[in-house]
DNA sequence: AAGCCTAAGTGCAGTATGCACCTAGATGCG
DNA sequence: CGCATCTAGGTGCATACTGCACTTAGGCTT
């Protein structure tokens, strides 16, 4: 869920820790700790999304500092795919939110007319 | 994150668990495996924010009815506002995804600038 | 009676997450 | 110098969520 915006966040800019993390507040992403978002970048990297070096910076300790790599690219083509889907079934949610009751919905017994669902 | 789009299905009509299944489809949330929906309806249940009652179908053995509560209710309405949020976010995403580089972002060493960081 | 279908639920393993805490280098200051 | 503070990253633990496989149990068909 965090993935697609870390990895967009890398995808424009090789940034360390922090500055990704105001990217995503930018973004509208709170409720973000710092132990969720380096665990995530950890991973990221094993999957082999990002590639990390450890670069000083003018101030403080050393920093890892992602850079985005071709899968990554890939991956986040089709994350933001998926994000796109989301949003659509957000829509959705909004059409029917406020509608009304029977806005595209069966009475409980109706279900009994279904030949085959799908499993 | 799948509660909403529950409790949404649940306010416009009471419904049980393979009717919700349905809804969940038409708006495009796949992936959803009954053990989970089940597991979510007891939940919010448990929560206050449905209440259940066993009621016999044309066919079949019975089936659990949920109703939606007041209090499931107001808690619709704060997860609308969230997803409407969350969209705004995805929107955002959109609006930096394909802008290239510098779209917003900063350099890391510019990070140094900083004076205060909320933790 | 046996087998199938519908509806709901459970056990377990793997993953994700928040909170608190820890490591370690850099800087400031008396 | 010695010590506190700040920055950057990371870990341990407990909890929660989820999917997969399996189970329970009533009703229907033949």
């Amino acid at each position: 869920m965090l993935a697609p915006f870390v990895l967009l966040a890398v995808s424009l800019q090789r940034a360390h820790g922090y500055v990704i993390e105001d990217y995503l507040r930018a973004l509208g992403l709170f409720g973000i700790t710092m132990s969720t978002l380096y665990r995530t970048l950890r991973q990221m990297e094993k999957d082999g999304f990002l590639e990390s070096t450890w670069e000083p910076g003018p101030t403080g300790p050393a920093r890892r500092v992602y850079t985005i790599t071709d899968a990554g690219r890939i991956w986040l083509d089709s994350s933001a795919a998926m994000l796109n889907a989301y949003r659509e079934t957000i829509d959705r949610f909004f059409g029917l939110y406020g509608a009304g009751p029977d806005a595209g919905v069966r009475q409980p017994d109706e279900i009994a007319v279904e030949k085959e669902r799908p499993r």
